[in-house]
Formats: structure tokens, sequence, C-alpha cells
DNA sequence: TTTCAAATTAACCAACTGGTCAACTTCCCA
DNA sequence: TGGGAAGTTGACCAGTTGGTTAATTTGAAA
């Protein structure tokens, strides 16, 4: 079986904290490997490329990411109140990394989608199918609100969208601004779109 | 006097051009130079340094636009007309940038702002004044529409950041699905947010 | 206790990075 | 028309980039 090594998730680690502080660009193999311990050697013994740790990178995350979705949306939870919660969810997130790196991160799949979905095709197919994943959850939890009677009876689909598109826009401008305190809206945003009936 | 030159242009419009359709980390002084037809050394004649040309290249982009935004944000227009006329001038915008590049590109500001916010301040602070410039057009629009009554009467300022967040995070989707047919839903989403009364 | 697959290491590579410089050419204006 | 300010050029730099290699060390399992 020959000897066990935590190297390759070490790397995996490594990747994600430097690309979500940072950039892709900004994140080189060397930078990867210091952070980690790990020397370069090693590195490709490990992965065939840096893109190649990138895309095994977002996907572990995701996977963790999930598993805490899956609680968030839990069908168990009234549907507004999943939404809500995801939100404050995000905000609990940036304000940990806040405490970690001193900045606000924003989201990092929308990030490195800014950055290298014209540059590199498959790590943009991956951060495709993250979000399209992720927005799967806003539209299930609409649908049950409008079901419920408990918000306005848009197209469900083009409300996560808005949703969606707004929450990732704002975690933006908290990046940018390195504000905590522009996710403070995210609640009255969500209730402003979807017309929540108190 | 000395010669004239049209040289520092060139490296403006190239510089743009490429961050837009990359990133600024895909971007390399190499690149602009050979995209503007100017040799390295012409490139320090005329700027200090590649963020130098950036934070030049920014400033001009949004001087041009600015002079667009004046014209759609006229007083003269009905409020609400002026912001579906703003979206569909990106749209317009977008179109022919997949005409000339074969890719639907986004907000060069945002996708910037996402890239290089946690690494370079100078440019970071640029970005962030151009975006609190640009959300001042949705706001006053916002308000004299609500004196009209022709929309729903929340807080302007932050109705004008959703719409903006929310506007920035279908430009990246459209980015990222290279695909114009999400801006499609930049009327109807606008019309949720703003709550328009037919 | 041996074995050997798997992990580690350091030295190495060519291409590219942002940036410099001194010599040279141009052409505006007095 | 000629002086000189401004623009151009190509050679050059040290450091960094992503990536390779062959030799070496390790430790899980038989």
């Amino acid at each position: 079986m020959g000897r066990t090594s935590t190297a390759k998730d070490r790397l995996i680690e490594a990747m994600i904290e430097l690309i979500w502080a940072g950039s892709y660009g900004s994140t080189s193999v060397d930078h990867i490997c210091e952070r980690a311990g790990v020397k370069k050697g090693s590195f490709y013994h490990f992965f065939e490329s840096k893109t190649e740790l990138a895309l095994t990178a977002i996907d572990h995350s995701w996977t963790e990411h999930r598993k805490e979705l899956d609680q968030i949306f839990s069908p168990v939870v009234p549907p507004v109140e999943r939404i809500l919660n995801c939100f404050r969810n995000f905000r609990q997130e940036q304000e940990e990394l806040f405490e970690k790196h001193g900045r606000v991160l924003g989201c990092p799949i929308h990030s490195l989608g800014a950055e290298v979905s014209t540059v590199d095709e498959r790590l943009r197919d991956k951060l495709q199918e993250i979000l399209s994943q992720f927005i799967r959850y806003y539209e299930s939890a609409i649908r049950d609100a409008q079901a419920q009677g408990s918000i306005v009876t848009h197209d469900a689909m083009a409300l996560a969208r808005i949703v969606f598109a707004y929450s990732e826009g704002l975690l933006l401008h908290a990046r940018m601004w390195n504000d905590l305190g522009r996710l403070d809206e995210f609640e009255s945003g969500a209730k402003i779109i979807l017309g929540v009936k108190d």
C-alpha cells in the first residue's frame, strides 16, 4: 500500500483559502505549496496541474457546503425562513472569515467565476454546475412559500434567480467595501423581492 | 513640443478590452503592448506601471460611460423608464460585445472588483468610487418614481442597492453562461423589485 | 522483518512576468 | 529650416511562473 499522507488535503485547503482571500491569478503553485507545507514535486505527484487542483478544491468545498445547505433548506423549516436562514448563514460565515483574514471575502464561486469564466472552460463548467445546484434551494423554498401563500406568486424560477443574483451582488459589494454591514440588508431585501406577507 | 502619438490611447483601449475579455491577472504587459502595437519601452514611457494603466483605463472608460448614463437617466425621461432603458442599454452593449468577441463579457467593474479588491487597494478604491456613483443614478430615478407614485415606497437607497446588486449578479451569470438570454429577465426582475404599478 | 507502492525531496527547466535603459528617430514649432 | 522635446526601439534584467525528473525515504501490510 505504501505510506499515507495528508498532503493532498492540505493542498486542497490551501488552494481554497488562497483563492478566496485573493484570486485565482494571484494564487501561484509556489504559494499553495508553501502554505500547505508541501514541496512542488509532491504537488505534481497528487495533481496533474494547477487547474486540476482548483477543480478538486472547488468540488470538495461545495460538497462540504451542501451538507449545511441541506440542513438550512430542510422542508421541515418554514420556507421563507429557509431563505432568511441561508442569508444569516452567509453573514455568519463572512464574520468568521473576517475574524480570520481581516477581510470580508464574499462568495468564492462568484469571484472565481467572474475571473476565469472566459479563460478556463473546465473551471467555468464546474462553477456553472455548482451555481445551478445552488439556485435550486431557493427555487424549491420559493415554491413551497407560494403554495403556502406566504409570498407573492410570480414564476418561482424567476424569483429564485432574482434572489440569487441579488445575494451574489451583495456579497461582492461586501467584499469590495470590506464591510460586513452591507450584508445587513439581506433580510429586508429578500422580503422586498419575495413580497413576504406579514 | 516634440512629436505626437496615439500610443497612449491605444494602450488604454487594449487594456480595457483585454481585462474585459479575460481578467486582470490574465492580462500581461506584453499582451497589452502586442494588442496596442506598442513596444514595451513606450508602454513605460506613458505609464509608470501596469496598475497605473489600469487605473487610467478604468477612469477613461467610466468617463465615457457616464455620458451615456446621463442621457439614459435624464430627468426628462419617466423615472421607471430610465431604469428599464438602462437595462436595455446593458443588453445592447452585451450584444455588441458578443458579436465582437463571441462571448458575453458582463460588467468589467464588477469582474475586476471581484478579482482585485483584496489584492490591489488602489484599484479597489477606484472601482468603489465608480460603483458608488453608478448607484446614484438608480437612487434618484427611484426617488422620482416614488414621488410620482409609480412604484412601491420603500427606502430609495435600499431599493437602489437591491436593483444594483441584482443587475450585477445577472450580468455575471450572463458572462458565466455566455448567454445573452439571461439578460432578458432584467426588465421583469426590475419591475418585481420596484413593485411597478401598471 | 521484509517488501515495495506510495510519498517526498531538491535540483532543474523554458517561458514569461513586470520593469529598465540608453540610443535613436521623428516632427512640432519658433 | 533647424533645435529640441517627445516618442520609439530592442536589448536587457532579475524574479516568478507552471511544470518535470530521478533519486530517496517512508511505513502499511504480507
